[in-house]
DNA sequence: TATAGATAGTTTATACTTGAAGTAATATTG
DNA sequence: CAATATTACTTCAAGTATAAACTATCTATA
């Protein structure tokens, strides 16, 4: 046989770059569905947004405080954007800048005790939506899922601009 | 055993609670980590942005038009949001607002020849990027994984507001 | 140690986003 | 058919987001 018949239709390259396509727009799509409520619960429970929540998160997990550019990493926004959320929640008292000794450009962002307090309330009910939201899904499967966003997270190919 | 040891540490309910936040963070990283290039190239290379994308994306998909509700629920963002991004798009020249007969509160929204086309350029491109983005994930993952995601969708539960 | 380059963060302009309030039109109900 | 409720959309204020330009500081190197 001259054709090469091996190549079919379902794994030709055209294919699996649909595929590839419709896993990226699943994915957008299952955040945003469960985005869309814990914004709405964390406003309506606690008059707070999803972008503060997430700043109040990473601040929790590293107890010596961040700088903003790893702020900005950690959360993948811009440094801009950090700037203005840090600025509200030190406004608010939840957060507080913090000198680095030896790099005078360099602050350290860290909760402060009524932020910590804040967020223990924040943390525990957001737990309990997710909780819930996925409450259809079995330990098993959130595992299996958990691993293989994991697997495909840790292969990325950042693109080249085409 | 009056003990009760089938509850082992992997599967009490602490424990799965604790793992599906893991999953949901996952999923937010895991997104957001696509997004980024995504939204670099598509400023890069078209000078446009992702909810200009993302509109385009959903009424190249319904050529009849779609009602400003009805893609502020496919988009899974506001009415408000909406309508901006609508009056962008059409002061660009890449979308019209169409009457609907029989109710004058509503329009419908549509491409233009020009928002066809377009986005004909826009959508090769994106497919570009996701298929090199993804492409140390093998076909069978992809479609494993979307799959998986799809039923996550499907099982999803709105959480009351605790 | 001058000075060029890199780094950390802020500011700016513009766009996106939300929820709430408002306007107009349609649907429902007594 | 008039009063009321609902629906579709826009407007508004505040916050979130970006990239680019800017300031200040630090580092490297000659």
């Amino acid at each position: 046989m001259s054709e090469n018949f091996a190549e079919t239709a379902v794994d030709n390259p055209a294919s699996v770059s649909k595929d590839r396509l419709r896993l990226w727009l699943r994915l957008l799509d299952v955040s945003r569905a469960i985005e869309g409520p814990v914004r709405e619960n964390l406003r309506a429970k606690f008059e707070t947004t999803l972008p503060r929540f997430d700043v109040f998160a990473a601040l929790e997990r590293h107890p010596n405080g961040l700088k903003m550019s790893e702020l900005s990493s950690i959360l993948r926004v811009s440094n801009g954007n950090i700037t203005g959320l840090i600025d509200r929640l030190v406004n608010d008292g939840y957060a507080e800048r913090r000198a680095v000794p030896g790099d005078r450009r360099a602050s350290k962002v860290g909760l402060t005790h009524a932020g910590k307090t804040q967020f223990s309330y924040l943390a525990d009910a957001h737990e309990e939506w997710v909780n819930e939201t996925l409450s259809g899904f079995s330990s098993d499967e959130v595992k299996n899922l958990t691993q293989r966003l994991k697997t495909l997270q840790d292969q990325l190919v950042k693109p080249k601009l085409i």
